[in-house]
DNA sequence: AATGAATGAGTCTTCATTCAT
DNA sequence: TATGAATGAAGACTCATTCAT
């Protein structure tokens, strides 16, 4: 009984993610949803407030999740830092690839911060994206992947494999920048082979390569044998 | 009256601009698209098919000013391929600002790519975008900036501020991949100040120093001492 | 209460009519159909897919309603086949003339089928129209009128009142021509006394006097001079 | 020269058939017509006033070909009444077929004369039809193909081929209504051989024969064997 | 005679959301 | 909690027609 409550929410969200996956959220009807969900369409809307309030529910699950996969990382015994940065850029646009809703919906909700950061551009926010109470918890708990993220910098300082001078935070918002541009490039790049001499299968390795060589640094020179090896 | 013709397409096209900037693309109607540019609706059908051509045709001018930027870089004399780069890093971001639905023209032209290129997604593609002509353009042209930078990779190579390890498709796409995400994660880290001790001025110089570094590589081991510590 | 789902589909439905009576198919909008009915438009759209399913609607309640006529006609007592024809010439007319829409929803389907049958005009055909469930069921069903006519027919070469060489399908397809056509010329006839010596009203009795002579055959020949004499 | 305003009208003309015939009436465009015209939109409305009075000039041209078919029928040397009439049968759904738009704009005038025969329906008429000089033309002339069709049962009458006691009028207007039922119900009856025990070609005979024992009456009487075995 | 850019009235249709039950 | 009939605002798009040139 008191679960029952919770297992519907669950219910209608599954379903918000399985058609959003397939049609796009603005292709995506609220009676869909009621229906893929296997109840009301009235009943929807008593669990969440509308539309754009469902919608902040996933994306505040897509966080919890994205999350779960930082901290899944940052807890593996045995890696240093720089290792666990690694991980994640396998990670994350694995991620991405296999919940593409959710991760679509952390890109939207960053834009979201962009406008909402920007007075001019707030406005252009959906009131009802403002008003719902999900949106209101992203506001305090969006940064916390990004939190663990540059812990794990900071433990790379820490045990030797990411330079001293790096500044944690500067670094792993960079780092994420890259991932995220990553993700978003692989698109274009697929199919293109012809044309252009770059292909999803040899740009991992080059990107990871390079992105090891900005944290290690100078590290690498004094020793290479201990570190390098393992990774490539 | 030779120009009046092309005039009337350009009028059109400006008011998109306008009107997609301060209200978003959905929420831009083609009647007040006709009003701002202060012609009659059906005219503007008579130039765009339909409101996705007339996307597309704003995003073909997207990318054609965008190419302009990479040009200006390329061709700037007295400039070493390490320092194009940089430009780029500083004009990209720059020119999202000042042409924020460009810029966004040409980000979800690169989602379009990704569903395009797979089957399974590419019907979720609305089909008036796929029989738009400016679109059809755009597939030949899209990955012209990107040349653009490879070049000045391989001329960095050349002139010796890259290293010559480096792969220059490889380099270059991954480059763009951190001034993408770069440019997205800083909506959410601005104004946050409280929290991360990160903000849009301290982030920039950090984060083009980790570029050069990584694109440098062992001219850091050079001096070290000296050029860090100013930095961060 | 049970009969109030139905009541809302027949308020809509009996709107239609009023209104294609009135206005004609294209003239009339759905948001009067919707005003006449005393719903929203909203609401039209729930139980009718869109215009041209409605008039499928209507096409069907037109020949369930054009079929009760043959069956009234084919169960009342006392008539032998002959006679239920000849009724039908009467009853046909009449129909046509209280029921307008009806029967021009009757005519206007059976140039459906003709476009239907022949696969160089079936794209002409409304893609709407094609999809409605009630066209589909309107396939089955639309010859169901001419079955109880053929049966007439039957009838009357079994009770004597018709010719028995007649072969019957033949034969009332014929009949039923004629009564489309006589029904058709109905109007340029009428109001044209000055010109043609025919008239709505003489023309009717001489009408049927035609049909029956085509139906009776021999019997004419008994006494020719006494009967049509009178007639004309 | 002086035929050139001529030549493009009948252009015009032509077209108008040509798109009519295969999308029809509403699903043409003036612009497809001034098209496949080879002319430009604007000089369609300077030979026409406006798409209907464009479909008037057509119903017109319909007629005067129409009238044509009778005229050759009833010029035909050695031909009486009977055999006239019964050309006219196989001619007309023959003409039907042939210029499917030109006998649909025939149709479509005599549904025109029965509402603009009735005060109450008359308003239903597009007032540009009203005003079209050839909707004008029209009505002075459509009743000249029926004229025609009289002379033709006179003649029978008087050739002793059809029943002297028949009156001319509504004779041969009872047989034209046959006509355009015939070719109306040909589309339903097309493709159902399944069903029903009737097909396009083995009404025909039956029909016709139908239609001449109408009007010979009393021949029938004189050999009835001979002739009717035959054709059931 | 001829052009074709320009107009704008006219309508179907969708769908998020509500609310009586 | 749960239903689903009912609402109505909102918007893209068409096309006959005009008129300056």
């Amino acid at each position: 009984m008191p679960s029952e409550k919770t297992n519907k929410e669950k219910l209608i969200l599954d379903a918000a993610v399985s058609l959003f996956t397939s049609k796009g959220f603005v292709a995506t009807r609220m009676e869909d949803v009621a229906k893929t969900a296997g109840i009301s369409k009235g009943l929807t809307y008593f669990y969440y407030k509308n539309k754009e309030d469902l919608f902040m529910a996933l994306t505040k699950k897509a966080f919890d999740q994205f999350k779960d996969e930082f901290r899944d990382v940052y807890r593996s015994k045995g890696k240093n830092g720089l290792e666990m940065i690694s991980e994640l850029v396998v990670r994350i646009p694995a991620f991405a690839k296999e919940n593409q809703v959710y991760y679509d919906s952390i890109l939207n909700f960053l834009d979201l911060m962009k406008k909402y950061n920007n007075p001019e551009t707030r406005e252009q926010i959906d009131p009802k994206t403002l008003a719902s109470d999900h949106f209101q918890k992203l506001l305090e708990i969006h940064h916390e992947p990004a939190k663990l993220g540059v812990m794990m910098i900071s433990q790379g300082i820490k045990d030797g494999s990411i330079r001293p001078e790096l500044q944690p935070e500067i670094t792993f918002y960079t780092i994420w920048s890259m991932i995220i541009g990553y993700e978003k490039m692989m698109g274009p790049i697929d199919y293109e082979g012809k044309e252009i001499k770059i292909t999803p299968s040899n740009w991992q390795p080059g990107f990871l390569k390079l992105l090891q060589d900005m944290l290690k640094g100078t590290i690498q020179a004094v020793k290479p044998s201990t570190v390098q090896g393992s990774l490539f």
